[in-house]
DNA sequence: TATAGTTGTCTAGATCAATAGACATTTTGG
DNA sequence: CCAAAATGTCTATTGATCTAGACAACTATA
């Protein structure tokens, strides 16, 4: 019997949701094409039928599978997309051939006092401004990440102008004369979206999230742009190229 | 009001408990060194007191927190420990001076044949031979990743020995006449930890990994460990240098 | 066309999670 | 010493979750 926990605070549903995407996505259930019945499930799992059945729900409720009555339920869905950090990170040339589709957009900008940490990553003085961009970013029209971007407003004034008339930081960075930018660092941590994360991305709670903070600089290393970018972790990997 | 939403299938007190467990490693109680009085808690999340107090117990299990009555509830322990992936990544060096002592146990160690996706990884045949490594590593007595490793057996046929008795990969590799090796590739996902994760990690249900799958090759380029490490994605960061 | 295997729906009861309120106990500071 | 502020404990009630069982509806196949 697989075990599932009681008394933990996760709904047993929930647990064993999260079991079948993991089950899924591992390619378990390859074979059929499908996952095994109900009452299996339920025999696995050491619950009742209609525990499972809740389960199922929810991950009918992401379109992961879908129940035919008399025949079963189908896997719908199951890869990650694939997303590239190195030096030379750029969002949508890493993604490839992987969606046929990419759409950014622009939720929200504004100008604000830098803050200590975002300051110091910049190597700029605490409250001097910035210009902060916040985005969804979506392959295939799902969403993928969403971010919270920040750009030496002294530098780069027109930002958020010529990031939503061009569509990519790279080339608004190259309309204010900034030919080329690298990746200085990056740190990922992982947890449970939180409640505007799940709407952005559209998740179901108890969703995880990874989030990256990065900061890029010019070739002279002069820090250009820190990024807070928060990826829907059950449809993406991180594919890190040193 | 701080958001927390119902009928999700994670328990209240399980949300409130992720959120605070956030806000203290974000640093957002330092002032004080205290999480802020249960009553405030309350009112923040919109919750009844008595389901603070469930959140705040769990973290208390956890050892994170640890309540007086009469004065507070004190912040014991907060940080993520920062783990470096670059192209020389290495386990024990990595941590450093974030934690005191770090401990590496070795479950179990067989000799397997090596399945498609390893073999390719490691550019051998598959149903080559594989020295294969189990091992847990904690740092101050708390559990903080758990690795299955394969190395190519005929080319390290003592590995598990060596593991055993040196302590470390890289000695390992240096008992078979290989001094130096770099990462040549990280692939990082975040899910929910199985049940076997939540017991070698001692995590609680719901809680979230981050999987590495990597990549090590010798100075020449030919591959000589495949690994899959998973962290306990409430204790550490990924910090990659590129 | 039966029949076995599967998902869909309903009812009833047991257990867990959350709310509500009251009061005790401990610490801190005036 | 007293009062304010904090955590600790108890009871009662409501709503969500889980179990249990029965049966309907649909699909595939012998």
């Amino acid at each position: 019997m697989k075990t599932v926990e009681r008394q933990t605070g996760v709904a047993l549903w929930r647990q064993i949701a999260d079991r079948i995407r993991l089950a899924i996505s591992n390619g378990d259930y390859e074979a059929t094409g499908m996952v095994p019945p109900e009452t299996t499930l339920a025999a696995q799992f050491g619950v009742n039928r209609h525990t499972v059945r809740s389960a199922l729900a929810a991950l009918s409720e992401e379109g992961l599978v879908r129940a035919v009555q008399g025949r079963g339920t189908m896997i719908e869905r199951k890869e990650r997309v694939s997303y590239p950090i190195s030096r030379r990170t750029r969002f949508s040339q890493g993604l490839g051939r992987q969606v046929r589709e990419i759409g950014t957009e622009l939720l929200e900008h504004m100008q604000v006092p830098a803050s200590g940490d975002i300051a110091e990553a910049l190597g700029l003085a605490a409250g001097a401004p910035l210009i902060e961009l916040s985005t969804v970013s979506s392959g295939d029209g799902r969403p993928l990440s969403t971010a919270v971007s920040y750009y030496p407003a002294e530098r780069f004034p027109d930002m958020a102008e010529e990031y939503a008339r061009l569509g990519s930081v790279t080339k608004a960075f190259a309309a204010h004369g900034l030919a080329d930018y690298v990746r200085v660092s990056t740190e990922i941590v992982a947890r449970h979206a939180d409640a505007q994360e799940l709407v952005l991305l559209k998740l179901s709670p108890g969703a995880i999230v990874m989030e990256a903070q990065s900061v890029n600089a010019d070739l002279s290393g002069r820090p250009v742009e820190y990024a807070r970018t928060r990826f829907a972790a059950d449809r993406m990997k991180l594919k890190i190229e040193t």
